[in-house]
DNA sequence: TATAAATTTGTAACGATTACAAATTAAAAC
DNA sequence: GTTTTAATTTGTAATCGTTACAAATTTATA
């Protein structure tokens, strides 16, 4: 599926700026923050701007086009494939990897990767709330 | 197990600062930022500072006597409990609930919850790290 | 073509966290 | 118990990712 179709997909304009970074996030499985997605497309898109990448990618998490990863407590990282899969960052070299969910964490074993700390988090609303709203 | 306890089981001397701010991570289940914390204690002590909080809450990290949460963008998050459960944070007001691995996610619906999210992070040490080393 | 709405841009501000060096406290040596 | 050394705490200033805001540009509508 090309950005296009994935940004009509989930309900978004298609602008030249949101193509190319969906574009980037599509093909690129790096888990890239936003920065590193304005420092890869800034030479190919001298005009765009580091404000319009922050903006498009919480455009993107809003619609669920995207994913952001809060794994890092340094920055945000952003995911393009929002099927259901877990991620191990490396204390060492910083890299987040994938993972398969049914796997994890034994999977890790397997490949070779020590795993130190497992964290499950979920997001929606809670009891409370539900029930006041 | 009293916090002064709890400081030496993870070999961590105990001074002042870091038994008051333990002890109000064992008594406050509420995963409260460094912040709070600070907010929280300054009060009764008037000397506290929140560098002291900040380089504190690393050194229990660091030291596994505490679960720094980062399930939310905003802040850090700390968890005196440091046994294997998952949480979920309401996107509507903000607090972060305990919920049992085991059930995860379905003691939510059961609890009057509504999940869109869950999201599996690993910290450890990835293959390509693992065989550097 | 004129007008309105949406998007993008750059700058400035914000706020959580950290670096750093001075001050204080605790521990060790004598 | 005083001196010396190490560890801890503190306050200030800096860092840096992110956001607020208003102007500029582009796109859609009349």
């Amino acid at each position: 599926m090309t950005a296009y179709e994935h940004l009509l997909k989930y309900d978004i304009k298609p602008s030249s700026q949101r193509i190319v970074i969906m574009d980037y996030l599509l093909n690129n499985r790096t888990h890239p923050t936003s920065n590193d997605i304005y420092n890869a497309l800034k030479d190919d898109n001298p005009t765009l701007s580091k404000t319009t990448v922050y903006n498009t990618l919480k455009l993107f998490e809003e619609k669920g086009a995207v994913l952001n990863l809060s794994i890092d407590e340094k920055n945000a990282h952003f995911d393009g494939d929002t099927s259901d899969h877990a991620h191990l960052i490396c204390s060492n070299c910083g890299k987040i990897i994938d993972m398969k969910i049914e796997m994890a964490p034994n999977v890790c074993n397997d490949m070779g990767c020590e795993i130190h700390q497992t964290h499950i988090y979920m997001k929606g609303i809670c009891g409370e709330c539900k029930k006041a709203n």
